[in-house]
RNA sequence: GCGCCCGUAGCUCAGUGGAUAGAGCGCUAGGCUCCGGACCUGGAAGCGGGGGUUCGAUUCCCUCCGGGCGCACCA
């Protein structure tokens, strides 16, 4: 029975008897503030109270005794404490057991299909290199791609590229007017195209008539089938290309690439359009600011209605298509119900050994596997919150209500930087300002490269791996280095809840102490080191509790933790909240601290208790590489 | 103007309609005769202000103050 069950069962066995509306899921259960309470407790008897028109102490007592004789093994004793808290005290020697019996057995959170999630992250603007936000945007994406596959779901990694925006003709631009040399052997592409990018846009500043030139580019490259186009697609693929291998380094892949210009070529928004045209939610005006428009009409919605003109207009008085429109075509292709498809081809093999596939307009052939998703997942960063909120109510008002309940925008909130990382980037920041926040500016060049980032914390983990270990060659300190600096830097990105502003400061991103990624791999070597030592002793776990035994209280919160770790992967992965996995598995990694600290187990008084600690690290160990795994955090046994 | 988000310890963040609001960094006092100190055990320090709903509010509602963001037939 694992803690869910148990809660489920306890919730129905206390409602029985009872007279009362409430359903077993409305009872909530909390861990006490105080273990001397008990390791489980409800306040229910406190909504109740209300209720039945009694005092919640004598309904604490009741429903205590009602339980008695219900309890299942996993719970040793009951009690009441004021003002009408029912509390459960654990069997740990049974649960300890219980753990130690699945423990061979694969994750109990891998179990049923329960449909197809399409998850699109990343999407970055090719035509620069990947900036620390793009960086939050990838490591949410992906926990969140682990998190529902550890909870069953079937996920499609979707990257779409936006190669026909300003962001890419603006390259081209800077391309033919600034004529730029690349030094292929000074700097990536990404990079040349960072400082391009910047130079273009200076440019633009002093000389507003190019503007001119960036839209018969661009128009140029939205039509297609010419030289510029065949350019700017040149110049996408090959940041495209840097942005994977960037990804690549963070262990961050895909299935499928999507490509905006495929997306104009096959006229997914003609098609759907041609349909659309006779839907009730689609509205021609004649008359007021959109004559001459289709729009959605938004004035009836909730959130919409108090604006000063509500109604989207999807196509322009000139007949052609908005962003909107284009991207409620490509929501419906998520969901399969276009009715038109890309062509795919192979794009290369990852480094995780997987395909990765992208479409084609021209080179591509049928494929059935893409799309057709019973839940949309977009993350994009909180700016774009109206335009999603749009798109979504449009889709209801056009009549897919399913697919817009089922399209969820994954909002987090961007990363700025601090005074001191500005400075050092060279912003000019006001001295007397040192909580100031600098926001980051592609145009401007004002970021941190994703890739410079990594750099630096690599750099630094392997100095701090050479100091622990100068017998080691340094392409081993290097390689562990690597693997210290990846779980520093996800960590970091996915710790805050999404409604908060990273203030990206150097000195907290390159911290390995306290609550961080390397903490929880040290968390992992240590246990792995002591399976090691046991090994070359020769003296073997014994997944069994020994007989009369009682646990030590380290030893309770430790197998305590390990039991709720299905919970925590199901409440993560439902509430959408990579964070809550963060802060659970600080949690287990701090625990086994403390048991570590506090513990012998080479040492332990008996053989028999020593076999059992090392079951239970063992045990451990495994929960903890899991739940790293989850987090797309490597677990060397060493460091 | 309309709308959304945020304000918790010196700093960076968790948290929940319930019992004593938790971590990390920093500060401070300690700790390897014992499986690695990227560690552990203590200490000082906190829910922006004011109303309301409730048996109970840091959490929900209103308001004020302070901060961030978004609201095109643009892309």
């Amino acid at each position: 029975m694992n803690i869910n069950q148990l809660k489920e069962w306890t919730s129905q066995a206390l409602l029985q008897g009872l007279q009362v509306e409430m359903k077993p899921e409305e009872i909530s259960w909390e861990a006490p503030p105080n273990p001397t309470f008990g390791d489980l407790s409800t306040p229910v008897s406190l909504k109740l109270a209300k209720i039945l028109r009694r005092k919640p102490l004598d309904i604490a007592h009741d429903l205590a005794a009602a339980l008695q004789p219900l309890l299942p093994k996993a719970v040793d004793a009951l009690s009441v404490t004021l003002p009408g808290y029912v509390n459960m005290q654990y069997n740990y020697a049974y649960l300890a057991s219980q753990l130690l019996h699945t423990q061979e057995t694969p994750a109990p959170t891998a179990g049923v299909r329960k449909g197809k999630v399409v998850i699109e992250h990343t999407n970055i603007n090719p035509n620069k290199a990947a900036h620390i936000g793009h960086l939050r945007n990838s490591c949410l994406g992906d926990t969140l791609a682990r998190l529902l596959r550890a909870t069953g779901y079937e996920v499609e990694v979707q990257n779409y590229i936006d190669d026909t925006g300003t962001a890419v003709a603006d390259i081209v631009v800077g391309m033919e007017l600034l004529n730029p040399v690349w030094d292929e052997s000074k700097e990536s592409f990404d990079y040349f195209c960072w400082d391009l990018y910047t130079n273009i846009n200076e440019r633009y500043a002093v000389q507003p008539e190019l503007k001119e030139l960036q839209r018969k580019v661009l128009h140029d490259i939205e039509i297609g089938n010419n030289p510029t186009a065949t350019k700017a697609k040149e110049i996408s693929t090959q940041i495209v290309d840097c942005h994977l291998r960037t990804m690549a380094r963070f262990g961050i892949f895909y299935e499928l690439l999507t490509w905006e210009s495929d997306i104009l070529h096959l006229g997914f928004w003609k098609h759907a359009f041609a349909h659309l045209k006779n839907n009730d939610g689609l509205v021609y005006e004649t008359e007021g600011p959109n004559a001459g428009c289709w729009v959605v009409k938004l004035d009836d919605v909730e959130g919409f209605s108090q604006m000063e003109n509500p109604d989207k207009v999807l196509v322009r008085s000139n007949g052609t298509a908005t962003y909107v429109a284009k991207d409620i075509a490509y929501q419906m292709w998520k969901f399969g119900v276009l009715g038109l498809d890309f062509q795919y081809r192979p794009y290369v093999v990852q480094q995780n050994g997987e395909m990765l596939e992208t479409s084609d307009t021209y080179h591509g052939t049928e494929r059935t596997c893409y799309g057709r998703a019973d839940k949309v997942i977009n993350v994009i960063d909180i700016r774009q919150k109206y335009l999603q909120d749009v798109l979504r109510v449009s889709l209801n008002k056009l009549g897919f209500t399913k697919e817009a309940n089922n399209s969820v925008h994954f909002g987090y909130e961007v990363v700025a930087l601090s005074a001191a990382a500005a400075k050092e980037l060279g912003v000019t920041v006001d001295e007397a300002d040192e909580k100031g926040i600098y926001a980051m500016a592609g145009r401007k060049g004002i970021g941190v490269k994703a890739d410079d980032l990594v750099d630096r914390v690599i750099a630094k983990a392997t100095e701090e791996v050479a100091k622990r270990h100068p017998e080691h060659t340094a392409e081993e300190n290097t390689a562990l280095g690597e693997q210290i600096a990846i779980a520093a830097i996800r960590y970091y990105m996915i710790r805050y809840n999404m409604n908060s502003l990273i203030v990206f400061d150097f000195a907290e991103a390159l911290n390995m102490q306290g609550n961080t990624g390397p903490y929880l791999q040290y968390a992992h070597a240590r246990a792995n080191n002591i399976l090691e030592r046991a090994k070359s002793n020769g003296a073997l776990p014994e997944y069994r509790v020994p007989e009369g035994y009682a646990l030590t209280d380290p030893e309770k919160l430790l197998v305590r933790l390990l039991y709720e770790l299905p919970e925590a992967v199901e409440r993560a992965a439902e509430g959408l909240a990579p964070s809550v996995m963060t802060e659970y598995v600080y949690q287990l990694a701090s625990a086994f601290m403390s048991f570590y600290e506090t513990t012998p187990v080479m040492n332990a008084d008996t053989q028999e208790l020593r076999s059992f600690r090392l079951a239970l690290v063992d045990c451990y160990r495994a929960k903890l590489k899991e739940s790293l795994t989850i987090l797309g955090i490597p677990a060397p046994t060493r460091m």
